[in-house]
DNA sequence: GCCCGATCACCCCA
DNA sequence: CTGGGGTGATCGGG
């Protein structure tokens, strides 16, 4: 049974709960970028340069610069999914996100320096070149080394600031501490003759470095291991250069190399993810202090889940059974019987597959499950659809695709955090358990996962579409449940949720959706706003929260 | 001088 | 194996 009409409001319950977020079809009125582009700015607070941005935090200043700049990435790429033909596109979301970022002033630290950048920590990582342009870290989008002049004893002279090792050049002895960089040009084009490097631009401040004992930042870019296509880079703070020499490359000709040496006493950075990588080829468990159980899902979920305990005795979550997915006693009941898609190569954006039409006409997901959608409520395909389980509309319905590891806290019972690095809007997990009924609220509220409550996710403050919650549903995973429920509540959280509907039959399934607001580095504990019941205060079930970001609330439950 | 943006190479996947 | 999509350890123009 297939329906394309997109027109019916009244055809089902979800459809009535999505009204205004979803159904409309795709018009140029949605290729507005400039309102769109104002909207956001205004939303993040960067469309008034300097006075506003003083009332906050550098960190706060760089995160919010990452987060439309991938916000506007989203749009451009989810308009060229769909209907890049008649935007005129010339594809490269990236770059024009960029542009336009840097055009309306949305960017921080555009004064290049030497040594750290406000608001940049060690480890924090980025997806695209031009991230790290907006944010000062490193401002070529191509080139790996950026360099400056700079006035030394009244000569002015070129000194790197930055560098991104990509791997590319054969660099050896990369274990963290020591860095192997070779120069740049000499036709690296496979296409032309290798010819000698020079001892120009970032060659010679490279040297210049040396020899004047200046610190240069290093990024290195690596291969995102869930996602092959794309890359992970990840800041390691400041190196010295210790030497450098001249070897003979391919065609015997000169290649400029540089010994490069981390500061010592800079927190962990890149280090952390090669210790990673031995948990992983060591299968979790043996190399590493406080591992309770390597899966804690006991092979139920696609990957496992490591449980550890760094902190004091506790040997895991007690009356605890794992579940990874959720179950329902009574599913909602459409109005009419669900719509079901026969796209037996996947879901594609701009066809009339019925799934794509009740997602507003656009692909909710990246072929990579990264978040395209701005909408509050996404429809998934469902048990009846005819599209292979790799279809791109299965995202939260398909396990999971990132290493997530159960941790002890110090203040706040039990937590959750990744090995992997996670791209901002990429699924995460769901919110498993079971589906209650009746009572809002268990005797002991804890586990409990409440979609009644009023959640302003900045996501839909960003993109301007208003909070369309809430569904009436809990959920309680209190004595079963997955680990979605070992998520602590921020004030500033790196997490957030949204409704995930799939239809079957004559029902609709609601699932809770948890995707990340921004670029999430491996270890960093992964939190979301827990929240608010529209009309009491809490009363004795309010805590006192502990998330420690400058902008709690002091309380939450 | 330095800020910007287009090039086609290169990688991965269908 | 080949073509297409997507991004980049330039480089030259304004």
């Amino acid at each position: 049974m297939e329906s394309t009409s997109d027109t019916d409001d009244e055809r089902s319950v979800s459809r009535k709960k999505a009204k205004g977020t979803t159904g409309k079809a795709v018009s140029n009125s949605d290729i507005d970028i400039d309102s769109f582009v104002t909207h956001l700015l205004n939303s993040f607070n960067l469309s008034e340069v300097d006075t506003l941005r003083q009332m906050d935090s550098d960190k706060e200043l760089v995160d919010r610069v990452i987060m439309v700049y991938t916000l506007l990435w989203r749009k451009f790429a989810q308009l060229d999914d769909t209907i890049g033909v008649i935007s005129g596109s010339k594809k490269r979301p990236d770059l024009r996100a960029g542009a336009i970022c840097r055009k309306k002033g949305a960017c921080a630290n555009t004064k290049r320096r030497v040594g750290a950048v406000p608001g940049v920590e060690i480890g924090d990582i980025f997806f695209f070149r031009f991230e790290m342009c907006l944010v000062g870290l490193h401002t070529p989008t191509i080139a790996g080394i950026d360099f400056m002049n700079v006035q030394i004893s009244g000569n002015e002279e070129p000194v790197a600031v930055s560098i991104v090792s990509a791997g590319l050049y054969e660099d050896q002895g990369d274990d963290g501490e020591v860095l192997i960089y070779s120069g740049q040009g000499g036709a690296q084009r496979k296409d032309k003759p290798q010819t000698d490097q020079e001892l120009v631009r970032g060659n010679l401040a490279l040297e210049k470095n040396l020899h004047k004992g200046i610190k240069v930042r290093v990024i290195h870019g690596l291969k995102d291991c869930q996602h092959t296509t794309t890359k992970v880079y990840v800041y390691d703070g400041l190196y010295t250069i210790q030497e450098s020499w001249i070897e003979k490359g391919k065609s015997d000709c000169n290649v400029f190399k540089y010994k490069l040496l981390r500061v010592p006493g800079q927190p962990e950075g890149f280090k952390l993810w090669k210790s990673i990588q031995k948990w992983k080829d060591n299968r979790g468990a043996i190399t590493r202090d406080g591992v309770i159980l390597p899966d804690l899902s006991s092979g139920t979920e696609k990957l496992p889940v490591c449980l550890v305990n760094n902190v004091d005795d506790e040997k895991g979550p007690a009356n605890f059974t794992y579940r990874c997915d959720l179950k329902y006693k009574t599913p909602f009941p459409l109005t009419n019987s669900s719509t079901t898609c026969t796209c037996s190569n996947g879901c594609q954006a701009g066809t009339n597959c019925p799934c794509i039409q009740k997602n507003g006409g656009y692909a909710p997901y990246t072929h990579l499950g990264v978040l395209l959608s701005h909408n509050t409520l996404i429809h998934e395909c469902g048990n009846s659809c005819r599209c292979p389980d790799t279809c791109r509309n299965r995202i939260s319905q398909s396990g999971l695709k990132i290493r997530l590891e159960v941790f002890k806290t110090r203040d706040r019972g039990w937590g959750l955090r990744s090995w992997d690095p996670i791209r901002s809007g990429a699924f995460i997990c769901e919110y498993a358990g079971v589906v209650v009924e009746g009572k809002r609220f268990d005797s002991d509220d804890n586990y409990v996962f409440d979609a009644t409550r009023v959640y302003e996710p900045i996501e839909s403050v960003a993109s301007g579409e208003p909070p369309k919650f809430p569904f009436p549903f809990v959920i309680s995973a209190k004595n079963e449940g997955n680990v979605g429920r070992f998520m602590n509540h921020s004030c500033s959280p790196n997490v957030y949720w949204l409704p995930v509907v799939c239809e079957f039959q004559h029902d609709a399934y609601f699932h809770v959706g948890f995707y990340a607001i921004k670029h999430i580095p491996p270890m960093q504990e992964l939190t979301f706003n827990y929240g608010r019941p529209r009309d009491d205060k809490g009363g004795a079930r309010r805590k006192k929260c502990l998330c420690g970001s400058p902008r709690c609330k002091g309380s939450f439950y």
